[in-house]
Formats: structure tokens, sequence, C-alpha cells
RNA sequence: GGCCUGAUGGCGGAGUGGUUACGCAGCGGACUGCAAAUCCGUGCACCCGAGUUCGAUUCUCGGUCAGGCCUCCA
């Protein structure tokens, strides 16, 4: 079995094919640092640190190439630059930081290129030049516009015919457009505001020329994957496309190519019933979650559903989340002595279900049939635990799991001076055990309770974990 | 108003034209000094209606409900 993954614009599942195998593209809309990231603008970055590990596997370590942008120049930005006083790299770089932090803490990989747009500004600025040049944008009162009428597929990613939208708009026009659909390539900026010398007039770049402009200086057109989450289809990634392929068009001739091969969304991550939103005011930033719960915990929760689903947030969700890694590191805790190896099944069987469009939960379901497997293996001392062992480890580094010691996920909130009072109170009932003395066993068993630790008696002794 | 998704057991969540994964929770048992962990066993669902079919949870149509996009948005 191949990769095959969902094409939006195909609107089904299409066997994967990279252009090119020794230099696989991906490109993924990444955040707009003014603030902390929300537990759902994570989930893109987890679904596709997933395909992006899948892809290496694939095809090789140095043959994926994988840019998510960072969108530095913004409205809410300045906003916030202004309110604290500062330079808006102040905000930029401060939230960058923590959003590239909160990822790793996810599991997340860093991606091959993290272009900002204030450091492609040359590139945005020659690719609307291209644009005013073919006449598929134009200037009016400051602004450079892009003209929607150039690109006779608009709307074919969105599946919204033009005249179409323009019937259902709720938007107020502004006087100076062409056309309703057209879309801001430069504005004129505020006083105040950040601004950048162009032929249009000093001001700065729209959002969505950003992108292209990225995609371009990046990895060059065109692409084999572009990703997002599912609300960027219209009308983010439409505009793109639309101007990513007609800034290649040459004047008067038909705009034609190809942008990108795939386009991948993911489904929303819901409060309840509703997404989750800053407007509407029920966000749980990663940024707090993650100082209470495994960063792998929340990762585990984002990759429960399949990507394309939505995916409801709950506290019970984290929970289970936290059960099953607590199941697979006691595995591993218990297989710690079998050293990974021998002959395991073919890599295609392995991640056959990764390679179903990136089905996790399957492969979650997987992840859990080869550790009860080993388990048994282990049990029964039978000479397969190295392959199953092998196995396992594979599947969960393609999927970001298990890569922390098992003894560091169970005990891993505790520091040393704990560590060394539990280990105490641990011998000492041990030794009560041994002279049959269940009273003080129990005693001190209460104890441990009471620190949140819980203690399991083995062949080997008795181990602990701290309790959730 | 236009466009687009989805509906699976107590909960989460895959998948399938004919025995409905997997996990959590529940129940019974084994193990244990008692527990925990583990193991064995077990109950529980495919939104409604019509159609196609030998057979539909799966395909088609209609309906209901829920959500998203059309405006910044992962």
């Amino acid at each position: 079995m191949s990769l095959s993954l969902y094409d939006t614009m195909a609107r089904k599942k299409r066997p994967f094919v990279p252009s090119d195998p020794r230099r696989v593209t991906m490109y993924v809309c990444g955040p707009t640092v003014y603030n902390y990231s929300h537990i759902g603008n994570f989930r893109p970055v987890v679904v596709f640190d997933v395909l992006f590990r899948l892809l290496r596997r694939l095809y090789g370590e140095d043959a994926v190439l994988y840019a998510a942008n960072v969108t530095d120049v913004d409205d809410k930005i300045n906003a916030k630059a202004a309110d604290e006083g500062v330079p808006i790299s102040a905000i930029t770089d401060r939230y960058l930081a923590a959003y590239n932090a909160d990822a790793a803490a996810l599991g997340a990989l860093m991606p091959t290129a993290q272009p900002r747009a204030t450091q492609t500004m040359e590139a945005i600025i020659a690719m609307i030049g291209r644009l005013v040049h073919n006449n598929s944008a134009y200037a009016a009162e400051g602004h450079v516009l892009f003209n929607t009428q150039a690109f006779g597929d608009y709307g074919r990613l969105s599946g919204r015919p033009l005249d179409e939208m323009i019937a259902g708009a709720r938007v107020e026009v502004a006087p100076y457009k062409q056309h309703p659909a057209d879309f801001v390539l430069w504005k004129p900026s505020k006083p105040g505001e950040p601004i950048w010398e162009s032929p249009w007039g000093p001001g700065r770049p729209g959002w969505h020329i950003e992108c292209s402009a990225m995609i371009e200086q990046e990895l060059g057109l065109p692409i084999d994957i572009h990703g997002g989450g599912i609300d960027l289809v219209f009308p983010h990634h439409e505009n793109e496309l639309a101007q990513g392929i007609c800034a290649h068009s040459s004047e008067g001739g038909h705009p034609h190519g190809t942008y990108a091969h795939f386009w991948l969304h993911n489904g929303f991550l819901n409060m309840g019933e509703e997404k989750m939103s800053k407007s509407l005011g029920n966000v749980t930033l990663a940024h707090d979650l993650l100082k209470q719960t495994p960063g792998e915990a929340i990762r585990w929760a984002l990759l429960a559903a399949h990507y394309r689903q939505p995916l409801a947030w709950t506290d019970d969700a984290l929970n289970q989340a936290r059960n099953s890694l607590d199941h697979l590191y006691g595995v591993l805790g218990r297989a710690r002595h079998i050293a990974a190896g021998g002959s395991g099944a073919l890599l295609e069987d392995q991640l056959e279900p990764l390679l179903d469009d990136v089905n996790t939960p399957a492969a979650m379901a997987q992840l859990k049939k080869l550790a009860t497997d080993l388990d048994a293996a282990v049990r029964k001392d039978a000479p397969s635990a190295p392959a199953i062992k092998q196995d396992l480890m594979a599947l969960a580094e393609v999927m970001g799991f298990l890569q922390a010691d098992p003894q560091v996920w169970f005990q891993g909130g505790a520091d040393e001076g704990l560590k060394g009072k539990i280990d105490g109170l641990i011998s000492a009932r041990d030794a009560a055990r041994a002279a049959k003395d269940w009273v003080e066993a129990d005693r001190i068993r209460a104890e441990l309770t009471a620190m949140n630790v819980e203690v399991m008696d083995g062949p080997a002794g008795a181990t602990w974990r701290i309790k959730e």
C-alpha cells in the first residue's frame, strides 16, 4: 500500500506521488504571533507533524522540505504593540518563541523552514509587481488589489462560483474595488504602523500574498502539499492559488499551471458544540494546559480523531489520552530489558493506517495491539519480543509518541528530593512486607497515597508512579 | 440566502455490501496478605424514511438534527 491523501481540490483521496521524490515539498499556514495560541491552533501543527514524519520515513530525512510561515505583520500585532508601547518585533519575538516552545512540548519537529513575513518583503513586493505588470492586479487609492476576473478558475478550490459569492456576500465593498471579490495585496499603513516602501506607495502587504511569496521563495512552484485549517479554504487558499498561478503567467497569456498538487485541510477543534475561537472567548491556551498536562497526552488527544473530522475537546478526552499513554509506557517499562531488533513487519505494513490518509486513530489502535502483543511476549519470554518492540517503537516514532523513558513518564513530576523520600518509604514498606507486618505496610502505602504516589508490587519488588 | 461537512454502544473513535476495530468506563473471574498493574471472560450502537440488492450500518434519494464557511480565523 502506498500513501494516499484526501485532496480538497479533487474532493477525494488520491495516491500521493511527489513531483520529485528527492525533494518533497509541503507548506502549512502558521500562526499570527500576537498572543499565545490556543489548543485548536495546534491541531494542524500536530497533524502535519505526523505527515512530515511519515514523509521523512518514506522519502528520507533530508528529502522533505516543510515550510510553515509566521505572520508578523498584522493589525492585531500593531494594536498589541501600541498597547504596550513597544516595537512590533518585541511582540512577535515573544509570542513566536512561546509558540515554538509549545509546539516542541507537543512533540512537533521544527519545520525545515519558518519564514517570516517581515523577512520576505522583497519577494512580496516583487510578486505584486509581476501581478500588476500582467494585469492580474491594479493599483487604486494607495492600495493594490488582485483582479479576480483575471483568473478563470477562481472559486474552484472552495467550490464557490464568483457570482454566487457576490450574491451572498455580507461585506461592504470598498469603493476602489473593480469587482467585489477583489482582495488586497498591498495597503497603506496608518500613522505609527510599520511601513515599507513600494512602487505603489509606502504601506504593508495583505495577508494572502505573504504565503504565496514565501512558497515561491522557500519551495518553488508547484509544491506537493499545501496544508492548513479548513476555515482557510476560503478565502485564504483560494486567493493564494489565484495570485500564485497568475504571477507565473506572461503578459496577456492565460493563467495556467499548478500551485499545489494536494490541498489538505484539517477539521476544527470544538469546545462542546462550538468551534474554539478567540472571538467566542472559549479558548484554552496550549501554554496554560501544558503547565498541568504532559504535552504527549495533549498530542494524543489531538490525534485521537481523524484529522478531517471535527474534534470535541473535553477533560475526559484528555484523561483517556493519559490513560492510553500510561498503558503504553507501562508495557515499555516491563519490556525495558528487551532490546528492540530483529526482523519486524515490513515498513509498509507497519505504516498502513497512516498511509491511508493519515488515519491516526487506526494507527493508535495498532500501537495498542502491538503493546499488548509485546506485553504477552515479555511475560512468556518469547523470542518474538525484540521484533515486536521494534515495530512498536518504529510506529510510535512516526507518530511522535513514546520517545520518553517510561520511568520519566511515570515519575517525571517528582524532583530528586521527593524521589529520595519516596524510595525510602518504599524500602521501609518492603521490609514490613517481608516481615508480614501488613498493618505497617498499609500505613506506609496510605502515606504514599497521600503524597499522590501509587505503589505497585511486582515480582522484582515494588515500583511507584505519580498519579494525576 | 448560497456552499460544504458530519450523524456509529454509557463516553471517545475507526471501518465495512454479508462475523460491526480499538480504548475508557461497567460487570464476573484469575493473580495479590490486601491493593495497583496485568491477564481471561462478558453486556452495550451503526439518526429517521424510501429505493437498489439475495442481503444496507455501509450505495442512492428524501427528511431531521448538529456543525462549519461566505468577514480576521487552524
